[in-house]
DNA sequence: GTATAATAGGAAGGATGATTCCGCTTGTAA
DNA sequence: TTACAAGCGGAATCATCCTTCCTATTATAC
């Protein structure tokens, strides 16, 4: 279902020993899509055996390659956030900040919305694995922001991470809207951009916090 | 944490039968108050156990007084829903719609992220116990949302499950913004009510669907 | 083709958490 | 005050999943 990027142990070597039994990696690459499929659709509570029968492999084998499956998981979740990442960097190639801006923002809660586990991770965010990709990826929505305030295409209040949870709001509202969901997303969508238009509207309450910010919030919270 | 309303079982009467012991009746609403407290800081998945502790009882009497988990959690969703269904009443006694809508508007958020388990439960939608409670609560959106139209605060192009999905996904987004989550909140909820004022902005696409409609394709959706 | 070690599969083990059960306690009524 | 059934606590049971382990299979090197 993703388009697994850099598919990790894609090659037969494994550094400094012996090449693996082709039969090893073949399998090993099943899981990890068969992996990709389940918990797109089911989440992170998906079951390793549903896994395993997928990838058509025993239990066993999907536990060797990958130790628990919270690692699994993780291994998956990478692929998203590059697979995201890929979007808003080809979204930062639009020469008209404004129109990036918009394609990016209707593409997202999609792709949330497609990958379950993704969007759940999104949310809590409380693994640090992954934490290169994400950096990127924050890094990347910054810019689309920045881009389209300083076009006059948003206000100015308005921070990375608010548009990162707005989104992953409207994601979360439609996920089980069913057959209307795509349709009830660009509605939504719809709304909040004209609400994040500069205009004549009274200023936000509160301020714009950065990633950074959010993430020491969640911490403290967490406990 | 929430105020219990209409408490089920608060006599010692049965009906048709004999009167239940007063020591009873009092640890069932010990347990529905615990239930209560723990659902709303965990959500679903709280554990029977905490519940017990926190009400004070054995395991057996949560079990004893509510053959399963999920019985015991529609019991506490259906105080819940009657709370909203309160402040939305309340609500529509404003004389201004648009203070109305507004106050409703901005007050549900909160009641979510307060109420984990109530939140999943508006979110899914599956269960069916509570229908009455439901259904009430849809008919006074509908109707903050009606008049808030005919006043001319809110776009023409928007219906009432738009309204209740648009606070879930507040909600949702700021859910475990630790001690941010209030400003956040605030903040998207604005962002939102501005994108839901009639103005110069493009029409939406799609239009808007009814709750029933919605949940008819949550049904369809859910296999 | 054979020897060997890597890998597979899936049953057994372990952990967590809901539900049941049973001997003891206590409220109630005569 | 006593008798007794309702109700209590919590250990035992059951169910669900993740993880480990052991035997059988198979790729690979010679």
């Amino acid at each position: 279902m993703i388009p697994l990027v850099n598919e990790a142990s894609g090659t037969n070597e494994v550094d400094g020993d012996r090449p693996r039994r082709a039969d090893a990696v073949r399998n090993r690459a099943l899981v990890l899509a068969a992996a990709s499929d389940v918990f797109a659709e089911q989440g992170a509570r998906a079951q390793v055996e549903e896994i395993a029968r997928r990838a058509g492999v025993g239990v066993g084998t999907v536990c060797r390659n990958f130790p628990t499956k919270q690692a699994l998981l993780q291994a998956v979740l990478n692929s998203s956030y590059e697979s995201v990442l890929e979007t808003a960097e080809r979204a930062l190639e639009s020469p008209d900040p404004a129109e990036a801006f918009e394609q990016f923002f209707i593409t997202l809660p999609g792709f949330h919305v497609r990958h379950r586990a993704f969007a759940e991770q999104m949310a809590n965010e409380l693994e640090l694995a992954a934490q290169p990709v994400r950096d990127k990826l924050m890094a990347a929505i910054s810019e689309l922001v920045t881009r389209a305030q300083d076009a006059g295409a948003l206000r100015k209040d308005i921070g990375p991470a608010d548009v990162s949870m707005l989104l992953s709001g409207v994601a979360h509202a439609t996920a089980l809207a069913g057959d209307l969901q795509p349709m009830l997303r660009e509605r939504y969508v719809r709304i909040i951009l004209d609400g994040l238009r500069p205009g004549d509207t009274a200023g936000l309450p509160g301020r714009a916090v950065s990633f950074a910010e959010l993430r020491r919030a969640k911490q403290r919270h967490a406990k």
